[in-house]
DNA sequence: ACTAACTTTCATTTTTTTTTGAAAGTTTAA
DNA sequence: TTAAACTTTCAAAAAAAAATGAAAGTTAGT
């Protein structure tokens, strides 16, 4: 395999992860882009290196920057803007699980919270209803705390993790 | 709130979230639905509780058993199906991350490791992207081992998780 | 072997999500 | 303050994903 045809296998694959995890496929696929850019590229290079259009650049650039995970570079005498993805690994695996947590994770837990407070425990039904949502209430505000926890170790946490899980 | 209404909001709340996390919502509100009901539920119910047809209904839970967290029910005497949720949640987690790993990670894995190892390092670019993508590898390939250990744990692995992280 | 009771399949339709591109907005330098 | 060089926005179009429903398939009882 050459490597125009390794790049490009790379960004396809990158992109196909990140629909099944519920992140739209230009946005991972810019992002994979940057990951292996040794220097910042500007929007005209995404565009035509993706075959995208300027406004899908600009969009899903700005959410990769919103996410944290992609920063905006300015080049001594250039008017354009530059951009690069963060490249280290742990810090970016951080970023990710700190956003999915805040915008996903925690108003799932608002809810969970609400419906499992609710006060009717007449049928059977209705108690198992409680039952389950406390449960699983509990049981992801713990796996939350976890990989916040984790996570805090930002340096190196995933070699941390591993040994303290192996030992 | 009253019953009816929490139990509305807690099948809408998880099929947006499944959605968020690139499960299709109308599978993640059967699991729901099925994950709060103390007893086997109809097709028939499924449908009308989630007011779907019966062939997305009949899809979605196949889809489900596909992924071990649904199964088929027979009631002595009747005819048709019922379905039933894991409901243990250390069991339900473990089977979602080791389906996601078999699915989406290993696969990854498998492209990453081949574009990794293409034979270029003449430029700079050829260089760095060997290198971002070798760590990439390997980042990933630690995570998913980290993953799989953990859920060995089978019995209350994220109560054990809790215990090795904090001290 | 027939039929009633049920489930699955899949071509078509509907809905949702993503992308486009042109107009509006912004910034910088002269 | 103007204009060139660039970026952002957003209504409309396109693409992708999901849902429908009727026909085909299956199963169990008689």
């Amino acid at each position: 395999m050459e490597f125009k045809e390794a790049k490009n296998k790379f960004v396809q694959t990158w992109g196909a992860l990140g629909s099944q995890w519920g992140i739209n496929k230009t946005m991972a696929q810019i992002h994979a882009l940057l990951m292996i850019s040794n220097e910042p590229v500007s929007m005209e290079d995404i565009m035509e290196e993706l075959q995208i259009s300027r406004g899908n650049a600009s969009m899903n650039i700005r959410a990769l920057m919103d996410w944290g995970i992609v920063y905006k570079e300015y080049k001594a005498g250039e008017r354009r803007e530059f951009f690069t993805a963060e490249k280290d690994l742990d810090e970016l695996a951080v970023k990710i699980s700190r956003e999915r947590s805040k915008r996903e994770i925690k108003p799932a837990l608002k809810v969970l919270k609400e419906v499992s407070s609710i006060d009717a425990k007449n049928t059977v039904e209705e108690r198992h209803f409680i039952e389950q949502t406390s449960k699983l209430y509990d049981f992801v505000l713990k796996a939350d705390n976890v990989l916040d926890k984790i996570t805090e170790y930002k340096d190196n946490w995933l070699a941390k993790l591993v040994v303290k899980i192996m030992k």
